[in-house]
DNA sequence: CTGTTAGCGCATTCAC
DNA sequence: GTGAATGCGCTAACAG
């Protein structure tokens, strides 16, 4: 097998200690509260680490201590860029740390997720960050009773288990149809897939606002269970069309089926935005970039990345207060060339600049 | 802080281990090595594993067999979906087994690697996945003195550490170029980004191939050490057309590159495939749903990931054989509508019918 | 196939 | 500010 060398005794604590002349409990003490040990001491003790190349070692700090340096980071996907967007947020803010992660993928399934949960929880994790508020019975109770902080990212809840950042999905979908109303638009649909609780909350938010405006209309509703993807996005957007010919908006709940909708209004010769306008959801890089390009929703999930983080690392510190309320982050409409500019003049109503 | 129970007693073996009169050791065994305990006992022990609710302590297992479970994986990106991809492969074979993945990002620094090998190695992780063939010589050497297995992915290699699971980028470039003369083109160029090392392999290999058929022409080489994205894509599209206007085809290092390159092209009215071919690299997603959909070389990525921990753990079986030979996987070329489907008849232009 | 003995490397608790 | 003793929970190496 692939083994090739046997474990060259390793550099412990006390050899450590006897090189710094102190006892190894010392050293174990400098490396964690560097201010607890005598400037002299610890100037030794640190040369000591450095001339042997001492490396602590974690399976045995977390037996002793009972208690891991493992941040457990419970996603619904690995590809879906929104998450590994976070996911670069967390390992951004996790290397200057002394924390570690590890990621769990519960692909969407809240049993799964709750199995995932209990695992890490049994590993006694220094903090566990979890998407979403919505969790299996179990799953909130374990988390409740957790000693560990817990932080709730990616959503928005009254009640949350302990820590939570997050933003509005409610308010940024209703701001899109605020937009799409204030461009002129005046039969919008919307194009929904993998109904998570997160975009269920879009669609209800599109629902609520339209209805405010006047300009529900249940035939524009499609949505289906499978996963979104640009494919998907041109599919739906046929479907919408079927049952609802005289649509002339689109919210879709992400930037993926808003792409796939432009590439197929693309193909049917409807032009965007004259005939069609179209709001996505996150800002995805490729948003930008298609022809038109895409209005959207610009959601920061790289923050909530590096402050679930900082978040746990705050709770981690001894001097740390009580859990802090919820951060909520705000989303930000970007208005591109799949919105008109301006209302149209003839339905129009008011204005709507954005600067 | 967050921190709301005290440890709550934990389970232990010798708990089960009295639970099912038998010693501790035996317990261990009969969770490590299931056939190597005798039928009967091997029940009770299991019965009171479950009635205990007994979840092993990694920690303790970790500093005592010198050995963790966690597989090491360096990765240059973290939302560059080719390594999404890859990364999606090993987590879904890992779940199989009882190791833990953790992931250290390079953000294609070799330096950076160096020192998250470096890191890993320190840890007794039970295995090594490295992305790429290419390491500092430091790195190198301590990945062939690590007493684990190492595998390597993505690219192929005569001398490889250890194990390996790659595909050849060479191959690949050369059977785009060939593609794009097979339809008719003759004048074809390159668009490449972030010099990583797979990067500048597909650069060689398309420059070999255009040689060999006697189209090579450096002016349309177009190169840039940003990183890829499809913004890029249409700013070198542009760049390459100032420089070599009867460029006639494109070869893209990568379908963000190319699907950037197809937008620029539609913005001019360039029209794809007739006045100009394209082929990207990889395959993702989005790139048969462009419009023209993108003809490009298909990479097994997420079957890399899977055979990579396959790979550690064939090598963690104590049955295991020597390191397997390296395992070459496959590319595949997807012709779609951004190449013609038949050569031009002369030099001439037309055609190009996609039924 | 099963048990005994010993100790992995560190942190807790309490002395000093 | 520093140290000694003790044990975290498990597994290696033997013995039977």
């Amino acid at each position: 097998m692939g083994s090739k060398k046997r474990d060259s005794s390793r550099v412990t604590l006390s050899d450590v200690a006897r090189l710094a002349k102190v006892s190894a409990i010392t050293v174990s003490r400098c490396i964690r509260n560097p201010e607890r040990v005598s400037e002299d001491t610890r100037v030794r003790i640190l040369r000591a680490i450095d001339d042997l190349g001492y490396v602590p070692d974690m399976a045995a700090s977390a037996l002793a201590s009972k208690r891991s340096n493992v941040v457990g980071l419970v996603i619904p996907s690995l590809t879906n860029s929104v998450f590994t967007d976070v996911l670069k947020g967390v390992y951004d803010a996790i290397e200057e740390t002394r924390l570690t992660v590890q990621i769990g993928n519960s692909r969407y399934s809240p049993s799964k997720e709750e199995n995932l949960i209990r695992t890490f929880l049994q590993q006694r994790p220094a903090g566990l960050i979890v998407a979403g508020v919505n969790h299996t019975e179990a799953g909130r109770k374990m988390l409740e009773a957790s000693s560990c902080p817990v932080v709730q990212i990616m959503d928005v809840t009254d009640k949350p288990v302990d820590r939570l950042v997050g933003f509005s999905h409610f308010e940024g979908a209703k701001a899109a149809v605020r937009h799409l109303h204030d461009m002129g638009y005046r039969r919008p649909g919307i194009l929904t897939a993998r109904m998570d609780p997160r975009s269920r909350v879009r669609l209800a938010g599109f629902t609520e606002e339209a209805q405010q405006l006047g300009i529900f209309e249940p035939a524009r509703v499609v949505s289906t269970p499978l996963h979104s993807s640009v494919g998907l996005g041109a599919q739906l957007f046929s479907d919408l069309l079927a049952q609802a010919p005289d649509t002339d908006s689109l919210f879709c709940n992400n930037d993926d089926l808003a792409t796939g909708a432009l590439f197929e209004a693309a193909r049917r010769n409807i032009r965007v935005p004259e005939a069609l306008g179209v709001c996505g959801y996150n800002d995805l890089d490729i948003s930008a970039e298609v022809n038109p390009s895409l209005t959207t929703i610009a959601t920061p999930r790289y923050e909530v990345g590096l402050q679930s983080v900082q978040m746990i690392n705050a709770a981690l510190d001894p001097e740390g207060e009580a859990a802090p309320p919820p951060v909520i982050l705000g989303t930000k409409l970007v208005p591109r060339q799949s919105t008109r500019r301006r209302p149209m003049p003839s339905v129009g109503i008011h204005s709507g600049e954005t600067t």
